[in-house]
DNA sequence: TACATTTTTGAAATCGATTTCCATTTTTAT
DNA sequence: ATAAAAATGGAAATCGATTTCAAAAATGTA
């Protein structure tokens, strides 16, 4: 019942001719004739014949795969890069494994293990919240793969880097805020440990900053990725006798906790409270009203991620400094929840 | 620069044994004792070697691996059921590729193609809706790779399968609809040759049939899967003399599609016209009026396609017939786009 | 025709881990 | 003290494709 898979020397068997002509006509090698390389191809469609990869990159060394790490594949922001790598790695004949690490290290160190025995030649990371060490990236060079960061990037751990402009995405947002006319603005934040979210914060602060404002140490609060904590962060501040006008939060999911506890304090949005969001998820602009948010061109920085490794890793072209970093201009998106007047 | 990776022959020179002894004492072997399993795994992780697949694999036969094909990994339903496969996967010591075939049977054999190159033991699929013939998938049984269909199933392809209770979902959904006072119930759908979307079809005649409703026959327009698709279909009817006064239809997006549609000609939902979608995408209770759908119960089809693999293929449980198909209940969930009075 | 040159083709080594089959060595039983 | 049994460790074959090296065949030249 378990016929075995066709091998090469199956095919040569039947075409009268040796195991290493087969792999050389299927592999398109010069010295073989177009008559003999078609009369082999047919023989392999005919006996339904695969490659086994694992024998061929055994052999090769490089297996013409990469692998990706995200915290989640379902967040529109990872979902688009990962379509933008997947992109890039197509045309070039590449494949891609994808992983998830759940926001977990321990997940992330995991998934870093089963690449690496795959043989995969380069691995694209964003790094789970939970991720403060490098020695796990560490050990993806120690084992001759490629590595390139994005996005969520450890500052410490020296690689190629894809990034957002967060700073300025950020400065830009809030400069958006007091011109319309909000003056009490809150800060929700992500661990500060990674550079994106310490970037997005630097932004917040430069804004505050060059226009003068006054913000109590507790409009600032950290660390609190998830739809939940920003609701829990969020009443504690609207309950203030001073509340804030407006929030500003790294994610969009952050803002849809706050909004849901402005609705559920009766607090008009945008009149009465300012709400502007970050990744610019698809419900951003299918809510009522619609979030403003922060566009961040996934696509786009999976495909600049991707073109790192085919171009100036693979290809040689312009060789970049090993802590090269790419900036991905992102799109401040403005919609209802931030616009004072609506 | 391109210090090789550490093989189990240097782990044997540096320990003063074969390399065969080290692998076994790597792979658990009972005829080893402790103190040298402990004594070479502490030297592998010193020396940090990473096992190559590639040359085990190619040795056992088996990878340890899945694959798993979807049309779109960023659409809630299959990113649910991904994580609920990952998550079995896990459990089982497995690790995943993830393929998107973005609609296109082209991409579909493609990705066919590549995990059967990558030996994996076992293909999960909810194939493209341009899927129509099943040749490709015969393929992955001729290479000897075991075959689950998940969700969107090709009928006249003999695997296990694991479905959700579509019809009768639908039929409950269109019940709940006249309950509600509609009457006129246009149905907008997928292409006919996937039983999924059949299924929902006939769960929806059945309803309109039961209750002696007279639908025109272009109520009812098939393969109009996207937003814009739907937009249109929509559109046409809605200025009818006689239009829809509600819509069901087989996803989210379309319903979506529906609702900017009546926006757009300031047509009141729910009260002009009720909505209900498939799907229970985000987004669903995040717009409104909230969407009533489909809770399909992603991950816990995800579970269940990955556990018919582990459970009954490899594991010898109660050994299931080659067409055997299991069926996940999924759960109405109305919210405020389909309750008439509202 | 004899020889040189080019083109085809195959045998064998190789990639790294696993596993089978023996050969020792050690322990236990008598 | 000896035989039997158990534990320990290694040599070599194996998985399937690629590649090096060299032989064989075909072609060209004098």
């Amino acid at each position: 019942m378990n016929t075995k898979r066709i091998t090469i020397y199956d095919l040569a068997k039947e075409l009268n001719v040796s195991a290493s002509y087969v792999s050389r006509a299927l592999n398109n090698h010069p010295t073989i004739s177009d008559k003999v390389k078609e009369r082999v191809r047919k023989k392999a469609i005919e006996l339904n014949y695969k490659q086994n990869s694992h024998a061929a990159n055994l052999r090769k060394g490089s297996t013409r795969t990469i692998g990706v790490i995200v915290p989640h594949i379902d967040q529109s922001f990872f979902s688009e890069a990962i379509s933008g790598i997947e992109e890039v790695c197509f045309a070039n004949n590449y494949s891609l494994v994808i992983c998830q690490s759940h926001e977990s290290f321990k997940n992330e160190c995991l998934a870093i293990d089963t690449l690496i025995h795959q043989n995969v030649d380069c691995i694209l990371i964003s790094v789970s919240s939970e991720t403060q060490s490098s020695s796990h990236l560490d050990s993806i060079r120690k084992n001759n793969v490629q590595l390139i960061q994005f996005d969520r990037c450890l500052d410490k751990m020296s690689s190629y880097k894809v990034l957002n402009d967060n700073k300025d995405a950020s400065y830009k947002v809030v400069k958006n805020l007091i011109k319309e006319g909000y003056t009490k603005i809150a800060f929700l934040g992500g661990p500060g440990h990674l550079a994106v979210f310490k970037n997005r914060k630097e932004g917040y602060l430069k804004a505050i900053k060059e226009e003068g404002l006054i913000i109590p140490y507790n409009f600032i609060v950290e660390d609190v990725l998830s739809k939940d904590d920003a609701a829990a962060a969020a009443k504690e501040l609207l309950a203030l006798k001073e509340p804030p006008d407006a929030f500003f939060t790294v994610s969009d999911h952050q803002s849809l906790g706050v909004f849901q506890v402005a609705t559920s304090l009766n607090i008009q949005v945008p009149g009465q409270l300012g709400i502007f969001g970050f990744a610019n998820e698809a419900f951003t602009e299918l809510i009522s009203p619609a979030l403003s948010s922060v566009n961040q061109k996934g696509k786009e920085l999976g495909k600049c991620a991707a073109k790192i490794f085919f171009e100036n890793i693979l290809g040689g072209k312009r060789p970049l400094s090993k802590d090269h970093e790419e900036i991905i201009k992102s799109e401040i998106i403005i919609r209802e929840s931030s616009i004072r007047g609506a």
